[in-house]
DNA sequence: GTTATTGCAAATGATTTGCACAAGG
DNA sequence: CCTTGTGCAAATCATTTGCAATAAC
């Protein structure tokens, strides 16, 4: 998978007429190592220990380059931060929940919502593009028991902890 | 309405041994004057009109009181600033779809989403508190003719033009 | 050789905060 | 009075940008 998205950013960057560099491979495979959510500050840092040469502003710049590519999606996880997403490639349509009590984030997916939002749109006068659904919720098992160890959730991908100032 | 809102207020703060004051009256007021969403520097404006001593700051920090009261929602429409909606008191459930074409935004309610947010939420294990979907979607008239005077859209709330930076 | 790209440091812009003064109860 | 609230200006902090040097093609 990891060579498709470069194979599609090439395709994206002489489309567009741009170069490729080392850079934006580095923080390319950097982005798509892992199925994990992270904010351009934790994609530097972990450019960083690969490849020391690299700043933030590269970074900032590759991370818009991907997203205007359509391989890589900003979602909104209520903090002040921009959070990306690199797992829509291979669940185009997935949701996300995020726990109030311990700020982990479970990806989902459901067809009916789909067709739901789909029919919503179109009773509205729209042609539907994207969509994002973020569900907050409190852990059940964090209210039964002490702590908010979920299982399910640990067994889904993101599982990021998440500070506001 | 806006009388109940106050009066709601009032009880939060005497339960949270906080302070009644004229800024605080009169932000509300600006907040729930009308239906239109906003971002903190408009509402600043809004209230300079009528109360030219009123801070920055302290608006601030009255959407943030307002906020956490529960009678003011931060929704995010996908620009750098945060957005306040004062029509969850009415519309306790309505999400949103924002046109890319002009930015309009148009809010929606529906029975079904709740329904079915519910279940994948508690299939999930968690139990729910609050749900944003937000789409994002062209407009039919746009395409089809000239402009996007999306009349579906005039009708209903939500209609604020915002730039991205 | 052109033209895009990078790193750096400075700029931006929304939001927060420290502090001395003002005002609610 | 005692404590919370306010205005102001300065501080934050994520993100963007100008620019001279560097590297694709």
């Amino acid at each position: 998978m990891n060579g498709s998205v470069q194979a599609r950013l090439d395709e994206f960057i002489r489309h567009k007429g741009l170069r490729r560099t080392a850079q934006r491979e580095v923080i390319v495979k950097a982005v798509f190592s892992k199925d994990e959510h992270f904010s351009a500050e934790e994609l530097f840092e972990r450019v960083r220990m690969t490849c020391a040469n690299t700043s933030r502003a590269t970074v900032y710049r590759t991370l818009g380059l991907l997203v205007e590519a359509g391989l890589l999606r900003e979602i909104d996880l209520g903090d002040d931060q921009t959070t990306y997403d690199p797992n829509f490639l291979d669940k185009p349509t997935h949701n996300h929940l995020v726990c109030i009590d311990c700020g982990r984030v479970v990806e989902f997916e459901d067809a009916q919502l789909g067709e739901l939002t789909a029919c919503v749109t179109q009773r509205l006068g729209f042609k539907p593009i994207r969509q994002a659904l973020k569900i907050e919720a409190t852990c059940e098992q964090l209210r039964n028991h002490g702590r908010c160890p979920n299982l399910i959730a640990a067994r889904l991908s993101g599982k990021r902890l998440r500070k506001k100032r």
